[in-house]
RNA sequence: CGGGGCAUAGCUCAGCUUGGUAGAGCGCUCGCUUUGGGAGCGAGAGGCCGUCGGUUCGAGUCCGGCUGCCCCGACCA
């Protein structure tokens, strides 16, 4: 391509409103423009990268035994209402009244289109498993889109399916699929961190997330400086350390005036927040009820840890979960800021009266604890479980973070840190075949509903991870793997000897098989064009000029190093193909 | 959805406090000069000051509504 021909052009300075690294470089370089919050043109320079990263999504996929394959985006109303996810899914697709009582949804994923091809193609055990997948377009009408390729509301996805007799079959495929993405990332020469994420209301018992630790990003994981333990917050479990006293104190109740917080109690006291516990109301509503079927309840948990509303939706089977009213609160004989399971009407299970006390297992793990008495102003010391309260079940639903005991090796110690999710696997299970009845005769001449995986990566979000990593203060510095193109020919040169070596040259390489992007524009000063090779980063810089011919040659640079050398117009395809 | 900020030329921003003819740098066009790190001189083009309303003789400037964009948080198979 000759720059004196190329589309847009380069910014010495990136709009106000760019804040990430990525955002501004790839803008300025005239790789992405925006069109509005979250949508972006790819200009063609961006295009080509994108291009380079299908094109390694497609191998890998292709070596698993994928096939590519390219899935509508306008999905009628219909096939979203089968799956339960068109009201579900109603804050986050936008959906289009096409009059006529005919709704359309743009796709923001393709689970219901695939389940949709399942039943048609898919007759019996002998047509799986497979795996389909496509790149395309996503549409998600995200509240809050982001820096730049993180957080789009229009994005492109490459989004894979694998379709499953039994979840046997899934589960020798998972692996198949984790590797898969392993290898993409670092093709594109990316660190990624394969964590374990919460599986949520969606069930399944598997779901990984790659993530690119970033400080710009939007997901909080969890490791652990001895072993390779790595989860999501969400997901992420640690031991809880303390033990019971020897003999334990009688229950006391005290005066504490103005000790609304675990803070405040604990500094009142004199002790360590660990020798509370705070209790944390939520109303929760089962799956696809209204909420007024749903029910309060009363989270336990020791003074130092925080609950995760992830973690305890799960241990409640997928609730959806909303603050308590105050109403609601003291409804139960509770008091907000004093509140404490002693002397209420703890449920004995799930279906009896009372109220649903749910407590993490911390509150085992020391004892003569300081809680709420339910009267304003006054708290209990020496309280111990079970002595003292019963609860309706005891979980996991402690948030993990800094300083925590692994959960895994159990001598390491986590801290969280923040990501950037580039990929994401999933084993859904049964999740879209149960409603739609989607089956596939077996061997044993019954029907068998249909196992399923979904697979993601995000190719402009992946675009922005991989400048992220890639840049100097000069601009990018793209890997070759994904460069939009392998070679930036400049000629700084006015006479007609370098321009005349530069038109060669440029023939010349294409015709070896490099990708060149020809700085041919005439009346540009070197300055500029040297700049401009910096701030779009192809991996390899060639210039000639007054000086480089002077010096016998060529200059070569490669955009990652600082060395430069001359090389004989004669020796340099060679030169150029060593590299 | 809650909190905060911004909106004036293609980009970065001044002008607003104290209302009175629309500004700068970069970019763009033309001419001359220059040609190895965003070069110089000169001449130009380019703006319904986001939008609607209010106050005023007069609003980019003051007041209110709306919209858009950015950041933090909530949300996010």
């Amino acid at each position: 391509m000759k720059l004196s021909r190329s589309f847009g052009k380069t910014l010495r300075e990136a709009p106000s409103d760019a804040e990430m690294v990525s955002h501004k470089l790839l803008i300025r370089a005239n790789f992405i423009r925006p069109l509005g919050a979250g949508i972006y043109t790819y200009m063609p320079l961006g295009y080509r990268v994108l291009n380079n990263i299908h094109a390694i999504l497609s191998d890998e996929m292709d070596d698993i035994d994928g096939q590519e394959m390219l899935m509508p985006n306008l999905h009628p109303k219909e096939i979203w209402d089968r799956t339960g996810r068109w009201a579900q899914y109603s804050g986050v697709m936008f959906q289009i009244d096409a009059g006529g009582n005919r709704w359309y949804g743009m796709s923001p994923t393709h689970e219901e289109v695939v389940i949709d091809l399942i039943g048609r193609e898919v007759d019996s055990y002998r047509d799986l498993p497979r795996m389909v997948y496509h790149i395309s377009k996503k549409y998600r009408d995200e509240a809050r889109p982001r820096g730049g390729m993180i957080r789009l509301r229009e994005f492109i996805m490459k989004d894979a399916y694998s379709m499953h007799l039994s979840e046997e079959s899934l589960d020798e495929y998972y692996p198949d699929m984790y590797q898969a993405y392993l290898n993409i990332f670092n093709r594109c020469g990316i660190d990624v961190i394969p964590v374990q994420a919460d599986t949520g209301a969606m069930g399944g018992k598997s779901s990984h997330e790659f993530l690119f630790p970033h400080d710009g990003g939007e997901d909080d994981f969890i490791q652990c400086s001895n072993c390779d333990y790595a989860a999501n917050v969400e997901a992420a479990t640690f031991v809880r350390t303390g033990d019971k006293p020897d003999s334990l104190e009688e229950l006391n109740k005290i005066l504490t005036p103005d000790c609304k917080t675990i803070q405040a109690v604990a500094d009142f006291c004199g002790i360590a927040t660990s020798q509370t516990l705070k209790a944390v109301f939520l109303w929760a509503t089962p799956p696809g009820k209204a909420e007024k079927e749903g029910k309060f309840v009363f989270a336990v948990i020791r003074g130092d840890l925080d609950v995760n509303e992830v973690k305890l939706s799960n241990a409640l089977g997928g609730v959806e979960l909303r603050p308590a009213t105050e109403e609601e609160i003291k409804a139960t004989g509770a008091m907000p800021g004093y509140a404490s399971p002693i002397g209420l009407n703890v449920a004995k299970d799930a279906d009896s009266d009372g109220v649903y006390v749910i407590a993490d297992t911390s509150i085992e793990n020391g004892g003569d604890f300081v809680v709420g008495a339910n009267e304003v102003e006054y708290h209990y010391t020496g309280t111990n479980y079970p002595r003292d309260f019963a609860v309706t079940q005891m979980a996991d639903i402690a948030e993990a973070g800094n300083g925590h005991v692994c959960g895994n090796c159990g001598e390491g110690t986590l801290s969280s840190r923040k990501a950037i999710e580039a990929g994401h696997c999933f084993k859904l299970g049964l999740r879209y075949s149960k409603p739609t009845n989607t089956t596939a005769l077996g061997p044993d001449g019954k029907p068998h509903l249909v196992y399923m995986g979904s697979y993601g990566i995000g190719l402009d979000r992946l675009m922005g991870i991989i400048v992220e990593k890639y840049h100097d203060e000069s601009g990018i510095v793209w890997p070759r793997s994904v460069a939009p193109y392998d070679i930036h020919l400049m000629n700084l040169g006015k006479e007609e000897e370098p321009k005349a070596l530069c038109d060669q040259l440029y023939k010349d390489l294409k015709a070896a098989g490099f990708s060149v992007i020809y700085d041919d524009r005439p009346k540009v000063n070197p300055g500029v064009k040297f700049k401009d090779a910096d701030l779009m980063g192809m991996p390899i810089r060639i210039s000639i000029g007054r000086r480089s011919l002077e010096n016998g040659g060529a200059e070569v640079k490669l955009r990652n190093s600082a060395d430069r050398d001359v090389v004989a117009m004669d020796d340099l395809i060679a030169h150029v193909k060593a590299l």
